[in-house]
DNA sequence: GTATAGCGCGATACAGTGTATTGATCAACC
DNA sequence: GGTTGATCAATACACTGTATCGCGCTATAC
């Protein structure tokens, strides 16, 4: 029933008459498919790859669709973040064993964080008010409630806060580091003549003596043995403060 | 001709790049002037306060000018993070304490994390090789180094590791609380027009019980507080993973 | 079947960004 | 004193997020 009508005010033939601006069929839109897209420029090329110029395209569709979806570029990047979050998967409460469930949720953030980068340099950056976000808090602090020891609300507020910030903190820097070696290692040349040599003359310094010691000497154990550790450490800490000792 | 960026032949970071000869030219403009405007420009408007242009126009100058200085914004970034941690006091090296010298370097970026809000957003954004970052780090390592129980330097890195992810984490997210709380302050008709009925909305979906009670429940001691009962958490963890026990 | 209203969407526009290139200006040297 | 080489301002470019505008389609009312 889409019969083309001629209007017939323009007497023009339809030879010279331009077709119709190739309606790239309308294609359905929808904030799932456009969060999708912008997921995927964001972990092949960086945050610095998604603009809302490139996002459009991705979809064949102009910059100015995608207000109507979202009102401001920091809503899209606030639901890329809650996408992520959901793929985060949630321990089942399944009572008692809190460290191991935290222990999840945290390796849970730190594997997500590596599978899309770009995550960690958001993580923190706004309040993360989504429903996944806000899922994987209820599930942190779930674990905790309840559990003998942990005497009211706000121990294991303080306790699932703890851990968070240890979690943030070193997923972060685990992917500046990762993203500094990789870095380093497509462009080792440009390395070894700079931030190498560099680091040797301030250790020569003598200023950095422990430091010069760490480089030099330590084991430096891969990079998940280290995230772990630290979260052994930290949990050993909150356990410290348990009522029941 | 001259070029702006490096070619490879010469020393690159900036940190260790000459400034250009002190020139008596029209108004002498230096690395750490143009660092002292960008830092006052970002404590009072935020990252996003930060251009190229704006700092030039704070010295009177053209933006250009800057290139002759740094080579990238990014650079300018960098320079801005270690100046920050250059006021970051570093504790006198008294052997032995070493839970109150951590504390202490804790307490120190925290404090200038409040005084500079940007500075939350950039940690842990880069790596930071600057001579004050480095000497924070070596501060923390050196606090360490040879206390007893503290078998290698292994342990060091990583107690050292563990107790700066807390921090950096913690950091950024009492920032993003307070500045959300600011701007909810400021906006409050906004805030309990959207955000408020949001989350009441959320909570009424019964998926988020522990949450709620948290919200509604909880003391929400003030964030000093909080950061603190978390740093003796942490190094809590740590102090238990010690040899001597 | 025709006129009208609405509106979703693309095009255009604008202010602002980082930075490459270009020209002018000015100090120092043969 | 003229030349060279450095330094800085001006211009230019590609790109950003977003406001505005107006075309063209679709659905409704007659």
């Amino acid at each position: 029933m889409a019969r083309r009508r001629d209007t017939g005010d323009e007497p023009t033939l339809v030879w010279e008459r331009p077709e119709p601006p190739s309606r790239p069929a309308p294609s359905p839109l929808s904030r799932d498919r456009i969060v999708r897209a912008a997921i995927e420029l964001a972990d092949a090329g960086g945050l610095e790859a998604v603009s809302l110029r490139k996002v459009a395209a991705a979809l064949d569709a102009g910059p100015m669709r995608l207000y109507g979806y979202l009102s401001t570029k920091e809503e899209l990047l606030d639901l890329m973040v809650d996408a992520v979050y959901g793929e985060i998967p949630t321990p089942e409460p399944a009572g008692g064993d809190w460290r191991g469930a935290l222990r999840a949720l945290a390796h849970g953030v730190r594997r997500t964080a590596l599978r899309h980068e770009w995550f960690a340099d958001l993580l923190g950056g706004r309040p993360n008010l989504g429903p996944n976000a806000l899922a994987h808090l209820e599930a942190s602090l779930a674990a905790l409630d309840g559990v003998p020891g942990f005497g009211g609300i706000d121990a294991v507020m303080q306790a699932s806060y703890t851990v968070h910030a240890y979690v943030f903190g070193a997923v972060r820097s685990e992917i500046v580091n990762s993203r500094a070696e990789r870095a380093s290692g497509l462009d080792e040349r440009e390395w070894q003549a700079t931030t190498g040599p560099y680091l040797v003359r301030m250790f020569a310094t003598g200023r950095y003596p422990t430091l010069a010691k760490v480089v030099h000497e330590a084991e430096h154990p891969d990079a998940e043995t280290v995230f772990d550790t630290g979260l052994d450490q930290v949990l050993d800490g909150v356990a410290t403060r348990l009522d029941g000792g």
